[in-house]
Formats: C-alpha cells, sequence, structure tokens
RNA sequence: GGGAGCAUAGCUCAGCUGGGAGAGCACCUGCCUUACAAGCAGGGGGUCACAGGUUCGAGCCCUGUUGUUCCCACCA
C-alpha cells in the first residue's frame, strides 16, 4: 500500500514535525563511536546582541551541508552549537536600552548589571537557537556553549594565568585606542577608519627670544593643550636654525622646544609638527624618543580636564571651537583650510576613537604568530579558496601586542589581584584572598574584563572541555572544518590558529572555508542603518527553509560576495515543488503493490541510461562537495533532477506505465530507486523536503538523514546504452525542433520514417517519438524513398515527417542549405585541427580521438544533408 | 602608499587542474501532453573588459592597461 503526498509542498506543514523528530531520535547528537573517522565543525557563536541575519542564514548554511553529508557518508560527526556573549557589543545594546528607560549602568551597580545582561542573554540567546533550528541545522544541542558560561571562563583563566607565567601578557602603560562613549580601551582592529570632512588650522607659534615664528598645521587644535614641542625634519634646510630654540605655546603660554625627528615629512604642510605625546601615537613615540613630558587633556569621556580651567569640562568639540576663536583673538591662526582625513572610529558605536595613555594588560604577540604562521605555510591548515593565506599572513607577519583588557562589565573578569599593602599583582585561577608575595588579605581584583575575541579565540577546544582532557576533547579536537567569512579571518580564525597551537599543540582545524557576505539586490551591504536587511524567518515563513538553503548554497563560489533576491529564492521553491510534483508522480503509479527497494534483474533501454547519468552524478557531487565546491554539487544536482530525471526519464516511463505489465513493474522499480537515492544525494542542501518524501517512498531504514550517502556503482553504467540512447534523444529533439518551427500543434501527429545505420537502437527508442515528438507511428529501416516530407538530419539518422500540406519547399531548401553551411564550416574546423601537426602530435590522445570522431560524424551528416537537398531539387 | 578580488547573454552569476562557452531570471513562439502553468516544448541573444605574450590550442596561464569593489597603512 502507498503513502500519499498533498498536492502542494507545504514547508510549513512539513518542517517542525520533521525537525521534532530528528530530534526526538537524537540524530544530531554524536556518541563517540569507535573506530569510525570524526568530523568536526564548531559554529561561529552567534553574538547575543541581537536576532540571526542573513549572513548567519549563509554560514550556517554551509555547516549543515557539511556536516549532514560527513553524517551521511558515516563520519562520526559532531557540529558544537553556541552563542557569543559579545562583550562591548551586548553592554552598548544594553546600555541603551536602559537609557531609554532613564537610568545608567552606574545607577544598577556592577551586580545588577550582570543580572540584567543574563537577562538579556536568555532571552536573545534563546532566540538565535531557535532560529537556527528553523534553518534546520543538525547541531548537537546536548552540547550548546556559551563563551560565557563556567567551562569556557575556567579555559580562560587557565590561558590568561599560562600566558602570563611565560611573560606573554603583561600590564603596562601604553598608547591605546579610546573610546569615550564606551568608555573603554579597545584594540586596534577594532577601530574602523573612515574619510570625514575637517579643516586645517595653520597655526602661529612665536619663538620665545622674539625672532619670529613657526608656522605649522593641525586637525585637531584642541590638543594644543598638551604640546610639548614642536618638530622639524633634521634634513630641513628651512629649519635647520631653529632646532633647539624655544617657542611660545599659544593660549597657554607654555615655553615648548623644537626638536629635530626624522618623523617630520619636509614636504607636507608647513614641515612643522606640533607634537601632543599624550593624544597621537606618533606624537608619543617622538615623545619618547625626545624625553618630552606627557600632558594629558583630557578625560575618559573626551572633555578638557581641570588644568584648563577656562575650557575645563567642555566637550572635545566645544573645546574646538572655544581654542580656535581664542587663537583668532590671540593673533595665532594664520588660516583655515578645508580637509578630509581618515578618522578612526569605534567598531562598535562609531564615536571617534581618542588615543590615549593608560594602563592596560597586553598580549605579546611576535611569539605566538610565528608558529601560527608556519602551520599555514605548513599546510597543517589549508585556506579554501587558498589566496585568503595572503590575508592572514598580512596580518600575522605585521602584528602588534594585542590590548586585551576592556573596561566593562559584561565579560570574562581580569584573574589579577593587587595588594594594597605591597602593590604587587597576583595572577591566579583561583580567586584570590591574600597576596601571593607578602600574604596580606589586603587584595582587590582588576576591575577589568577581557576583550570578546580573548574567549572567541579558545572557542574550538574550550568547548570541548579544556583544560580538561575530557572524553570530548580527546575524541574530536582537532576539529576539521571552520567555516567563516572573510571579514573575521583578523578577528578569530587568526586568533584561534595561535591559540589553538600554544596551549593545545595543534591546529585547531584542518580547513578554514571561507565565504562572503551576503547583500542586497543592489549589491549593498545589508545594515540597520540602510535598513535594506532581509530577515531569514521572513523568507523561511514565505517559501520554505529548504529554498532559502538552496538559494544560499547556490549562484556563488567561496570567498564571493552574493546578492540576494526574492526572486532567487523563488526559483529554488519552484525547484522544491518540482521535486514534490515528481515524487508524487512516482507514488501515484506505486499503486497497491510497492516494488522491492533493489533493482529488477531485467532493465529496459532507458532504465541504463538514466543508472548510468545517475551513478556520473552521483561521483560529481560526491568529488564537488569533497573538494568544498558546494554550489557545483548542488547545481549538478539541479540539473539532474530538473533536466535529466524529470524531463527525460519521467516522460520516458510514461511509455510502460501506461501499458502496464511486467515492463511497468520495472519501470516503477527504477523511478523508485533512481528518485529515492538523488533525494540522498540532495539531502544536504534541502534535508526537509528530502525526508518527506524519502519517507513515503518504499524505503529501509529510519530516516534519509542517518542513511548512506550513495557511492558511485560501476556495475551500474551501462556505457553502451549510454551512447545509443543520447542518439535517440537527439533524434527527438530534431523533430521537436522542426515542428515547433514549423508550427505544427502537438496534437497533430505523424508518421516517422528513421533512416538510418543505427536501426537497432532506433527500433529500440521507436516507441519514445510517439510520446515525446508526437508521432503516430514510426517506421525504421536503411533508407526511405518518400515524396513531400520534411527532412531532420542528425548524425545518426535522417527523420522524414511527411507532411506535404505544411511544407514550403523554398523554406525547406533555405533551410537545408544553412544547416549543410553550418556543417560545413565545423568539418572545416575540426579538419583544420587534424590537419595541424602539432595538435596531432601534443594533444593528448583521447582529445584527438574525439575530435576524429566528430570529423567522421560532420562528414556523415553532410552526405545526409547533401541527398536530401538533392531530392528537392 | 601596499595588497587582494571582480570585469562572461538584457540582469544575477557558474565555468574544478588550458581541449571550441552554460544556468536562473527576463524576452519571443507554440502548448491546459492525465506530476507540476511555480509547468511543458522550441527560440533569439555573448570578438568571455582592452593590448600583448606563452602554447598545437587561452574565458582559464604570464605581462601591461582601463574600470570597479574591498582590505591594510595613515602625512600632522
Amino acid at each position: 500500500m502507498s503513502k500519499e503526498l498533498a498536492t502542494k509542498y507545504d514547508p510549513k506543514a512539513v518542517e517542525d514535525r520533521i525537525y521534532k523528530t530528528w530530534l526526538d531520535n537524537k540524530y544530531f547528537h554524536a556518541k563517540r563511536q569507535a573506530g569510525k573517522d570524526t568530523y568536526t565543525i564548531v559554529i561561529p557563536p552567534p553574538n547575543i546582541t541581537g536576532q540571526l541575519h542573513m549572513g548567519h542564514a549563509f554560514d550556517n548554511t554551509l555547516q549543515d551541508i557539511l556536516i549532514r553529508y560527513k553524517r551521511m557518508k558515516g563520519f562520526d560527526t559532531l557540529w558544537v552549537p553556541g552563542t557569543d556573549h559579545a562583550s562591548i557589543a551586548t553592554e552598548a545594546k544594553i546600555v541603551e536600552a536602559l537609557k531609554k528607560e532613564g537610568v545608567s549602568k552606574y545607577d544598577l551597580g556592577r551586580e545588577g548589571f550582570l543580572d540584567r545582561a543574563w537577562e538579556w542573554k536568555r532571552q536573545y540567546g534563546g532566540r538565535i537557537i531557535e532560529q537556527l533550528k528553523k534553518m534546520g541545522s543538525s547541531c548537537d544541542w546536548d552540547r550548546e556553549r556559551f563563551t560565557l558560561d563556567e567551562g569556557c571562563s575556567k579555559a580562560v583563566k587557565e590561558v590568561f594565568v599560562n600566558l602570563y607565567d611565560k611573560g606573554l601578557i603583561y600590564r603596562g602603560e601604553r598608547m591605546i585606542n579610546w573610546c569615550p562613549h564606551c568608555k573603554t580601551s579597545i584594540s586596534d582592529i577594532e577601530v574602523e577608519y573612515e574619510e570625514q570632512a575637517g579643516h586645517f588650522w595653520y597655526l602661529r607659534y612665536p619663538f620665545k627670544d622674539g625672532s619670529g615664528y613657526l608656522e605649522l598645521a593641525t586637525t585637531r587644535p584642541e590638543t594644543l593643550l598638551g604640546d610639548t614641542a614642536v618638530a622639524v625634519n633634521p634634513a630641513d634646510e628651512r629649519y635647520k636654525d631653529v632646532v633647539g630654540k624655544t617657542l611660545i605655546l599659544p593660549i597657554v603660554h607654555r615655553e615648548i622646544p623644537v626638536v629635530a625627528d626624522d618623523y617630520v615629512e619636509k614636504d607636507f604642510g608647513t614641515g612643522c609638527v606640533k607634537i601632543t605625546p599624550a593624544h597621537d601615537p606618533n606624537d608619543y613615540e617622538v615623545g619618547k624618543r625626545h624625553d618630552l613630558p606627557i600632558i594629558n587633556v583630557m578625560t575618559d569621556d573626551a572633555k578638557i580636564v581641570a588644568d584648563f580651567p577656562q575650557y575645563a569640562g567642555m566637550d572635545r568639540y566645544e573645546a574646538r571651537k572655544a581654542i580656535v576663536k581664542d587663537l583668532e583673538a590671540e593673533g595665532a591662526l594664520i588660516k583655515t583650510e578645508d580637509y578630509t582625513h581618515n578618522v578612526g572610529t569605534c567598531q562598535r558605536c562609531h564615536s571617534t576613537v581618542e588615543p590615549r595613555i593608560s594602563q592596560q594588560w597586553f598580549v605579546k604577540m611576535q611569539p605566538l604568530a610565528t608558529p601560527a604562521i608556519e602551520a599555514v605555510k605548513n599546510e597543517e591548515t589549508k585556506f579554501i579558496p587558498q589566496r585568503f593565506e595572503k590575508i592572514y599572513f598580512h596580518w600575522l607577519e605585521n602584528i602588534k601586542d594585542w590590548c586585551i583588557s576592556r573596561q566593562l562589565w559584561w565579560g570574562h573578569r581580569i584573574p589579577a589581584w593587587y595588594c594594597d599593602d605591597c602593590g604587587e599583582i597576583t595572577v591566579s585561577k583561583q580567586d584570590v584572598c591574600k597576596c601571593a608575595h607578602c600574604g596580606s588579605e589586603h587584595v582587590h581584583q582588576d576591575e577589568d574584563t577581557l576583550d570578546t575575541w580573548f574567549s572567541s579565540a579558545l572557542w574550538p577546544f574550550s568547548t570541548l572541555g579544556w583544560p580538561d582532557e575530557t572524553p570530548d576533547f580527546k575524541h574530536y579536537y582537532p576539529t576539521n572544518t571552520l567555516v567563516t567569512g572573510y571579514d573575521i579571518i583578523p578577528f578569530w580564525v587568526m586568533r584561534m590558529m595561535f591559540s589553538g597551537i600554544e596551549h593545545t599543540g595543534k591546529v585547531p582545524f584542518d580547513t578554514v572555508l571561507i565565504h562572503g557576505l551576503v547583500r542586497d539586490a543592489q549589491g549593498r551591504k545589508m545594515s540597520k542603518s540602510l535598513g535594506n536587511g532581509i530577515d531569514p524567518l521572513e523568507i523561511i515563513d514565505k517559501y520554505g527553509a529548504d529554498a532559502l538553503r538552496f538559494t544560499l548554497a547556490t549562484n556563488n563560489s567561496p570567498g564571493n560576495d552574493m546578492r540576494f533576491s526574492d526572486q532567487k529564492v523563488e526559483a529554488s521553491r519552484n525547484f522544491a515543488n518540482k521535486i514534490w510534483n515528481a515524487s508524487r508522480f512516482v507514488l501515484m503509479n506505486l499503486g497497491e503493490n510497492e516494488p522491492a527497494p533493489h533493482l529488477p534483474a531485467i532493465l529496459d533501454f532507458e532504465d541504463k541510461w538514466i543508472l548510468t547519468e545517475y551513478n556520473d552524478l552521483v561521483k560529481g557531487v560526491t568529488e564537488s562537495l569533497d573538494s568544498y565546491e558546494l554550489g557545483v554539487a548542488v547545481q549538478k544536482l539541479y540539473d539532474f533532477i530538473w533536466d535529466v530525471f524529470c524531463d527525460w526519464y519521467v516522460e520516458l516511463c510514461k511509455v510502460r506505465l501506461q501499458a502496464g505489465g511486467e515492463k511497468a513493474e520495472t519501470a516503477k522499480a527504477v523511478l523508485v530507486y533512481v528518485l529515492s537515492n538523488t533525494l540522498k544525494l540532495l539531502h544536504p542542501f534541502m534535508p526537509f523536503i528530502t525526508e518527506e518524501i524519502w519517507q513515503t517512498l518504499p524505503h529501509a531504514g529510519e530516516s534519509i538523514m542517518i542513511a548512506d550517502y550513495p557511492v558511485y556503482d560501476e556495475a551500474l553504467c551501462f556505457r553502451a546504452e549510454q551512447t545509443e540512447f543520447a542518439k535517440v534523444m537527439e533524434a527527438i529533439k530534431a523533430v521537436r525542433n522542426r515542428r515547433a518551427e514549423m508550427n505544427v500543434p502537438p496534437a497533430k501527429k505523424a508518421h516517422l520514417y528513421i533512416a538510418t545505420n543505427a536501426a537497432a537502437t532506433f527500433t529500440a527508442g521507436a516507441v519514445f517519438f510517439t510520446r515525446l515528438a508526437s508521432a503516430s507511428d514510426v517506421t525504421v529501416g536503411a533508407a526511405f524513398e518518400l515524396a513531400d516530407t520534411v527532412s531532420v538530419v542528425t548524425a545518426d539518422a535522417t527523420v522524414y515527417i511527411p507532411l506535404a500540406e505544411l511544407i514550403d519547399f523554398e523554406k525547406e531548401k533555405a533551410r537545408l542549405t544553412k544547416e549543410l553551411q553550418n556543417a560545413e564550416n565545423e568539418l572545416k574546423r575540426i579538419s583544420g585541427k587534424l590537419n595541424n601537426a602539432g595538435f596531432v602530435a601534443k594533444a593528448p590522445a583521447a582529445v584527438v580521438d574525439a575530435e576524429r570522431e566528430k570529423l567522421a560524424k560532420f562528414t556523415d551528416k553532410i552526405e545526409m544533408i547533401k541527398a536530401e537537398l538533392a531530392k528537392l531539387k
């Protein structure tokens, strides 16, 4: 007794139900099976700042395709899911939410704020997980992790202490990037530069001795308050004599020296630079070289400090205006010019970043970077596409120490304690209540937290239980494929690499599959401010998860950006529908007696053809998947299912199905075989619809997702039939083409006469002309003498269509002449090639043979066309 | 200033290690052929950005040019 499928595919009626059965049966759960190869993926944990966007949908679709493929291939697979606390990003969001309630984070206090943050995590983290499930992601939910959970915290402390003990983490006063809005330090890569329109203010700094002045330009006049020198290039003839002289700083009237430093470009501006060591990284370096004092002029929220009473409390932009006004009043302002320059902004809040000297914690990068570079050079880890290695190398080769401390509350607190008595630092994995140096109990923990990427860097092993030698860690580490966008190579990939190597002695993954960005239909980056983001859930709701996944898996190649549009999803939805309908057709024909799940002993011509095509597909799809060409693999499946299976094989089978009897049973068995196995091939890409149909078809096993992935079977490849059947198809197409050109409606049937040397092939295929080429009858022979017929010539046959009343002999002659010309051109090209001694001598034998075969074909075809033309005269 | 990507049909894109260019959408023609009109059959449309080079042979490899996007650096 066969089951039925609904007339229309309704994803909503299917997806949640199927996902639930997968969960109930624990198919996603990794069981540490002995004797099997493992395949592990750790999810790039989405930030709990909001909800999943199309980029996540893309990233997770790729991961799910890989993990489902490997699972069916028999690997012991594990996909670890989880979310990221996203320290600064989440804290900023919560602060923003609090602001709307009229509360500041300081009103809540540290504890109160953290309670609020955990509440946020429950809400948004939970939503993200639900979205991943809607996508069909086959993550092992029993192993879900969070970057701020107990295990990750343990790993973070372990790493911090290890690195500190090795001298690779240090605390020091450095110039760092400071976000006055978030009120925290940020690392170099968290600064985004953007072009901004500004001004160049030309200022006059007079010499103390009254011998004139130096002219210089600045984009930030407010920093003048902290100037402690003016620098010129030592080789600059213009200023040779002024080096060492003293200037009077306008407004503040402080005495500052003129120093010579190579940092100054002679040809830029006036050749003189004001030096503000406290507020510019380059000036800071100049200051160090010349032992200049450092005068800080700004508070942590970028207001002028109390030391300058006339400006104290002013915000940096107010102060700028006031100072320019005062400079003008003092006659120190020469002129103002418009100037566009790059300004560093905070990646999270986009406020202008303030370089600032501050006491922070750093990771010494050089010793960690070197082995990470080596590992990729040795191909222990490979990037796909390979060109992204260059980006990786560039970052690591030019790396500076990593500022890891943040003046935030939401994050891993730095495991360092300060002694109030002796002032020493105690760094420890356990909470400290006694100074390790003097034994005093007057200790307090560092108030700061760690950069969110510090814990992300440990993700591939912290999620598996490290630092403990857990069974999972031993079994599933190192992981295999890391799937991520090219935009976070420096933030994450690089840091996981050096962390994995340093702490586990192994690279964290063997392959990094890089993908591009999902853009909108116009090619713009999807962003909140543009309002052009598309919610994956809306797409799923409208077209189904499979259609979304298919859209994301196709239409692109590794590392390249893709444009997303509803139009593309519609096409994918149509494909899902096509599969659904073809399956309905197959089921409809099964009737009461289900065919056995194996192939019959006796196969017909068309069965041998489709089985060969199918096996070629298996081979192609497998090869593409193994080389991470997911887009190519899914395109092959699309072409096979739509063009080969539906448009040809199903139509061919109708002949036998309608006739009934023994042959109909053969057709049913082969239809079921090819369809259900093709569904397996497609399952990683479109998990829901394939499962739904597969369950309805005759099958063995509980679920398609744990079925064996098909393998190429040489015994089911019938090369001769494949070649011969192609001849029949070519002739059918030629007849259809001819009829369409003459506007003959399908209802008007005609007797076909097929003149051919391949009589056996066409006799076996004759019946298909009835069904697919509107033939009323078919006669196959060596040659025919017929009057008033249309003739269609292929390389292997001439088909005569007696449609006397429709024939326009002039047109017929013109058409044949054109066809003859085409064939002759082709022949000329081929023989030209074969007459080229170099080609015959140097090209591979297979290529030469193929050309010879073509030569023979076209020679025959030309003869046949000529014969037809002769008849028309 | 340094580096990378892209440039293929009207649009969006494939094209794996070089062996005579494909898909989807759009367009035109004809079809309700009992799985599917979200469909079927047929069709038009491309000096693969430009100029050289290597090769028997180049969309693919090399050099240069133009256009375009991105990343890094950041001269005050």
